[in-house]
DNA sequence: AAATTTCTGATTTACGTACATCAGAAATCG
DNA sequence: CGATTTCTGATGTACGTAAATCAGAAATTT
């Protein structure tokens, strides 16, 4: 049998009021006791049951997800996740709330943490926009003790206790080597459509993307970076101008979202241009012009996992427990037709 | 507040006594009262705290892996991550246990799984040989009311109650799509090395391999398979012949364990071949030869989520409880030298 | 209608932990 | 040394559920 409490008491030769104070830090124990105390957990190997630690606290986590508003499959996915995790609180013992919050805009963002700092919360999750005074409020979340997570995209230099997401240079390398490895020694252009380059993910997966092709496929001419604004009309613009312009464009890396936009100028391009394209985030779209052969791969980041794997880290926090390390990392999925989900 | 079974007890007039035995299915409730119960159940959405009764039942989930013998890497590592598993057991009240098997061997696997069946288990998980009397003595099992869940390679037409690992013939297919394209229109000859095609997952990969290759990549011809039954030194041997013998090949698919053979017969190779190189599993031997280039990409099956996944289905299913579909679907990693992790 | 058999209610204990209260012991202070 | 102050022990209740017991009510059989 699993040792309890009493066994510490017994073992430690102390009363189990004693042995309940030193497990939850509470004041009213000499020091020397409280070594005997500590000592003995170690010694008989205790583990408390947090199911039961729980059960006596009547425990639940506030758990508050803030979201960029706007209107892209991605975003979408990630907030259908997360009302999914809602209808799991029950089970989960937690309590979601979104906050939606404009994008880009990291004034609003700093007003939504800071608006959290007084509540009673046991953590937060948020998709940062990449700024210093959302550090600074992210840091003041952390130092008010709440547990923080960032979600998709990171924050550099902050305290956050955790990141669920893909490792965003790698992504943009990955992509380099397929659509490099895919065009198979041809001599061209490669045009790049971003969203935004004030959103850390987006730059650092073209930063990835950048060097590898220079290091690895010189033969590979990068245009000037297209900024579509995950927006699907602007995207659609931007490309369709780039592909008429330039009949020597033979990639197409898109590291957005707004790829509805994308995929309509590729196919209107049609037959003029032979074009191997990769491009991020699994969407009824993407998924489909991967099928039918306008996209060549698909890299993914899968938002159930992220939205998932943040409550299960923003718990443990919480509770000051671990987590298990290999769980925790987000996966960056590679989809070519033959392994879609 | 959740409602509790106090509540469900008032809601539908009865004692609480008899809600307890409704609630666990134990006899002594008339027809009408038992429907009166349920749906008071429903009305008020009561939702079993399983942390509670599991506490009050001080419930144990005994768990068994029957796992092939064998020194191959990828063996290894899906060990590992069993034991893994064992030191997170007082956290997760399981009480796992390992019992080894031949591979490639019905009788020694059916003999295992049979002597199973008397214990007292909360579910058993296997990596299946692919035989009649193998899927013959999993039924045995489940007819037992026990869980089980396949692990790696599934049991044709086999009761289990679920597979945890890769869609085989997927993964073929992917296989197939990412060496045609990496090959780029080249023209030649490819060798594919298998472990055994006793085994289900090995057939798969193949069948899906052979057959994306024959639809899409028609200048890409298929050597007759060379069955290194996961044997490095085998392996090389088998390797080391073909290259030797046919200066055409020009790629290779490497769809089974005993990679280390592989890699020593490629470098032996050297030069002479300009080889394309498709494996599955990463290990130690795949990562450095993904790295020194003398693989082009890897397939993986992260057997450490396939282990957790395992656990969470068996102890669910021993529940009678519903899973995250999404969750524990195992997805077929790409590595690419640039996204290792 | 009486005798059974089958259901149901009331109550208690338990799981492992948290938390509160109060009395009494030990340490510290003046 | 007595008077405080600080610790410690003993005890009880609670969390939500499981499981057992036993008495009594209801249904069924004779």
């Amino acid at each position: 049998m699993r040792p309890t409490v009493f066994d510490i008491a017994a073992a430690a030769g102390v009363s189990l009021a004693t042995v309940d104070r030193v497990l939850n830090q509470r004041p009213g124990v000499r020091l020397v006791t409280r070594e005997k105390v500590e000592a003995a957990i170690r010694d008989i190997g205790y583990i408390r049951d947090v199911a039961a630690a729980n059960l006596a606290k009547g425990r639940v986590y506030p758990l508050v997800f803030v979201l960029p508003a706007g209107d892209n499959s991605f975003m979408h996915g990630l907030h259908a996740e997360v009302r999914q995790a809602m209808t799991r609180s029950a089970l989960e013992r937690t309590e979601i709330r979104i906050v939606e919050v404009p994008a880009f805009d990291p004034p609003a963002l700093v007003a939504a943490l800071d608006a959290l700092r007084d509540e009673d919360i046991a953590g937060v999750a948020l998709v940062a926009t990449d700024a210093p005074e959302v550090r600074a409020a992210v840091d003041r979340l952390v130092d008010a003790r709440i547990p923080v997570v960032t979600l998709v995209s990171d924050l550099t230099g902050s305290a956050r206790h955790h990141y669920a997401g893909v490792d965003n240079i790698a992504a943009g390398r990955t992509a380099a080597r397929l659509l490099g490895r895919f065009l198979g020694g041809r001599k061209g252009d490669i045009t790049v459509l971003a969203g935004s380059m004030l959103v850390r993910d987006h730059r650092e997966r073209l930063q990835g993307f950048a060097a590898l092709m220079a290091s690895e496929f010189p033969q590979l001419r990068l245009l000037p970076v297209l900024e579509g604004r995950d927006d699907p009309d602007i995207a659609n613009g931007l490309v369709s101008d780039a592909l008429s312009r330039d009949k020597d464009i033979i990639g197409v890396y898109s590291l957005g979202a707004g790829n509805r936009g994308l995929i309509r100028a590729l196919k209107a391009a049609g037959q003029g241009h032979d074009l191997t394209v990769v491009v991020h985030e699994l969407t009824e779209h993407t998924r489909a012009a991967l099928l039918d052969g306008t996209i060549d791969a698909v890299l993914n980041q899968d938002a159930g996992h992220e939205v998932r794997s943040a409550i299960r880290v923003l718990k443990a926090t919480a509770d000051g427990q671990g987590v298990i390390a290999a769980q925790e990392r987000i996966r960056l999925d590679i989809f070519l037709q033959d392994n879609l989900p």
